[in-house]
DNA sequence: CCGTGTGAAGCTGTTCACAGCT
DNA sequence: AGCTGTGAACAGCTTCACACGG
């Protein structure tokens, strides 16, 4: 019985990642087993959780035991589909998609960054730290299908944000990691995630403030939960 | 009566900051009025979804008419604290410390980049290209103090980051944009919000995956490339 | 009429609680 | 005994649908 990635919430597929980033540790560590309660005390997560989100992709943990860290390790890497290289582009090689380019998340543990591409004559042909030259945009259907490229890390200024994003879909790229601020119309079958900056810092910014004072409306207070962080295991 | 901002959602909250960016480029095109429906249509949501997040602050709607633009993207600047310049450090001046530190959406439109820190000594004194100079992080508390410092971008390595965090909620500061892959134990009244790119690259690559099957015990899956096209419903 | 504001319904993700395996 | 896996309960966010004001 196949199982359709789409079904899986994208909160359950970033705690995968968070899970395999402890448990490289824990394996690190020489540690055989853990327990859902144990990890779930590392993430301020109901261990539940853990546990549901794990079923989901098959039984992985030994009753009375708890879960072998070397194979869901493993396991973990390849749902995540970091068992083989995902080649990586930066669309962008200004500050940002520079120094995206060398950033050591972007550029190991199943990830190279193959290729960085502008439309500036000026950047053409600099390098990245690393070395990966700077590559005409032009190229970049081409290379996409020759390097086998998957995925593009958007990040040119906002107004050229459709036209780039949609040169990567019909290059063949299936995901996009978008640093504009622009919402891409991409279709159905390429994933899109938005990382806009300037919405995280306002919405910092809006939680900073002290209360709201309602205009002529009367509510009753407290109005909502507050939220607790305490959570049980 | 007062709202308490805790007891709105991460998700309204950030939509508001969406609905603003919106506004002022409506408010730039001279259109005097938006309906829900209208600005529904610019986000892909759903016209009741705008109407409850704004109806949460006030009643800034006239029936029959839609919301004025103005007056709207005034509200939302004040409610999401923007009306007065936000001052923001950024804490480690490597490479994406320093791209941020340029970064433009930082540092315009109620956010000011007031200064830059590290402790790499190599990096003390030089300039982002804006010209704010790189001090020493022992001078964060003072700093913080003096120019009345509410937001830290942490930009700095892994290891680093539970220290660099502390001495920032110690010296008074509110809100942590947390760039690092460590999650910060940060007190109650501190707001932290990690953007963790790793975590999202590992996301989109597990949407890229084919089916996945359920494993029966030990086979080994291949890992699908094939996409399918149709939507869960 | 039209579009807002809002209770109610619906849905999705989280937590509980316990049966069942080791 | 200890811990997983999972149906059921729960909570919160989203959508519906309509009363009400312009």
């Amino acid at each position: 019985m196949p199982l359709d990635r789409r079904s899986v919430s994208e909160s359950t597929a970033s705690r995968l990642s968070l899970y395999l980033r402890s448990l490289a540790v824990l394996e690190a560590e020489g540690v055989a087993h853990v327990s859902s309660q144990a990890l779930a005390r590392r993430f301020d997560l109901n261990s539940s959780q853990i546990r549901k989100d794990l079923a989901t992709f098959g039984e992985f943990g030994l009753r009375g035991v708890g879960y072998g860290v070397a194979a869901l390790r493993r396991h973990l890497v390849t749902i995540l589909g970091l068992d083989e290289t995902r080649r990586v582009a930066i669309v962008g090689a200004g500050r940002l998609g520079m120094a995206l380019a060398d950033y050591p998340g972007f550029g190991s543990g199943g990830f190279a960054i193959t290729a960085v591409f502008d439309d500036d004559p000026a950047r053409i042909s600099t390098r990245t730290r690393s070395g990966v030259v700077v590559t005409d945009v032009s190229h970049l259907p081409a290379l996409v299908a020759e390097l086998g490229i998957e995925i593009a890390v958007l990040a040119v200024p906002a107004r050229a944000a459709s036209d780039a994003g949609r040169l990567c879909w019909e290059s063949g790229i299936q995901a996009i990691l978008n640093f504009t601020a622009a919402r891409l119309p991409a279709p159905p079958n390429v994933h899109v995630k938005n990382v806009d900056l300037r919405v995280r810092l306002e919405t910092l910014s809006f939680y900073i403030g002290g209360a709201f004072p309602l205009p002529g409306k009367e509510e009753p207070w407290p109005r909502g939960r507050s939220r607790s962080l305490h959570r049980r295991t």
